[in-house]
DNA sequence: ACACTATGTCTGAAATACCAGACAAACTAA
DNA sequence: TTAGTTTGTCTGGTATTTCAGACATAGTGT
């Protein structure tokens, strides 16, 4: 645990607090929650305290008060804090608040049930893809992931349909220079990802095989708003040795889901 | 404007509510996210100052920084606001930190799969019981209800589970007065009601018809912590109407799965 | 034993976040 | 039109919260 250079993390990149400056406590409660996202495991407070830049004094209070509200609680006896009861609430109230989310989480239980597989529901947040939603196939050995990680978007079948309404230019802006680079150290050529959108927003749909890791196949199928835009997308995460009937089976059966879920529009 | 539709929230936990005076964001961020919470629907940015009885300056302000987070979202062009993405994903977070609380996730999507009934997950908050997941049953009638609605202890058949540990002092002090008027009027009493707690315990169950509406007949099982506690029940959620094999058949299940999730505690 | 580090709680003091209230604009109803 | 309401934004002043740091206690490693 302890390194032998002790460099605590100056903050990230861009602007950060000058030494002494004070910041408002809802500034700080923001901030904790989505360390605490992103590290996705419980922590102690002095952690937090370094990882948001506060003073641990005003950490303590912070976390006290959240832990009062149910916002957190308490992991273990040893002073870890993880998202609490009250978060599970508010978070469900969100999903459930309109009949559209609604159906498709409905969707997505029918189709792991009757498939089996895995199922993701994605879209994006700011320039990276989350997966939003998911269903994990059962048994031992699921492919399964975690809801709210960020993952660049050239590495994901959906992420080529959610770009679908941008151009080259607004594509080149938006998405970081970095994010081409694939976790095993290839890189995506930005030609070949552009046409890719391109032939992703024509046939309605996405592949991709072996690209983000090496023993996973995705299909992404667009769910369309009522303006014809592409703002989430159901995908399956299959291995990559899935036979091919299968897997046509599984990409129509996607397709025509997704479709039933898009609204008005056509 | 008549506020008759909106319930002021005093601050319950923490410091006491003296009128007009200033209180901090933190506590302002906590009293706004339960009344959208208890409100179940987007609200504008006026009442929502009514309701936690803040100025509408200061809320602006809260609100504004929520939206920016993502914590809160804007619905629709009217000024409503309702929780946003942000929330979604810390609820998942939590709801999925730790093994145990996943296989009981699992087991709810098994029983719904399988039975095709309205599951639940229950527990307490405060003196009152809610929902803490569920699944609904498919079909264009079912019998559903809301996560986190909180509901008085008396009315409900997994509250004579969880209550299993207490004395009747304890109770006495614990459970509102009021909380034994039924919806339709009717009072239970007390003394039925510890009974209730009492064989509940005993039989490993509870069962409940139509009590807190005309037609459902729910039935609880315990979910047993470490130490034997029950902080968790599982339950169906049925028409009142279904026949009596179906009903143990049903309960038999229920019991087993609980049983299942209950940890090593012998 | 020692030296170090981290935790959780308190305190005084100053920087500022919250509040009251004003304002223009939009909307409603007569 | 007028009169009344609500929305969203802005400002100045001050009551309060955040901050730095100290402290006792607990844990770790040599």
């Amino acid at each position: 645990m302890s390194d032998g250079a002790i460099d605590v993390i100056e903050k990230e990149a861009g602007a950060e607090p000058r030494n002494g400056e004070r910041r408002r406590g809802i500034d700080r409660v923001i901030m904790l929650l989505e360390a605490l996202l992103r590290h996705r495991a419980p922590m102690r407070v002095g952690d937090m305290a370094k990882m948001i830049g506060a003073p641990r004094s005003t950490t303590y209070e912070i976390v006290n008060s959240l832990l009062e509200a149910e916002m957190l609680e308490n992991v273990g006896s040893e002073g870890y804090v993880y998202f609490g009861r009250a978060m599970h609430l508010f978070g469900w109230a969100y999903s459930h608040h309109n009949a559209h989310y609604r159906r498709i989480i409905e969707t997505l239980d029918r189709l792991a049930a009757e498939t089996g597989e895995t199922v993701q529901l994605c879209g994006l947040r700011g320039n990276k893809y989350v997966v939003l939603d998911c269903r994990d196939s059962p048994g031992p050995f699921r492919i399964s992931s975690d809801v709210g990680v960020e993952v660049p978007i050239p590495w994901t079948a959906s992420g080529r349909l959610l770009l679908g309404h941008m151009n080259e230019e607004q594509l080149r802006d938006f998405i970081p220079a970095g994010d081409y680079k694939l976790p095993d150290g290839r890189i995506i050529a930005q030609a070949e990802f552009f046409a890719d959108i391109a032939t992703a927003g024509q046939q309605g749909f996405s592949e991709t095989a072996a690209l983000a890791d090496r023993f996973t196949w995705c299909m992404a199928a667009p769910i369309q708003d009522g303006h014809g835009a592409i703002n989430r997308t159901l995908c399956f995460v299959l291995p990559v040795d899935t036979p091919e009937p299968r897997r046509s089976e599984l990409l129509a059966l996607l397709r025509e889901r997704a479709r039933g879920l898009s609204l008005a529009g056509d």
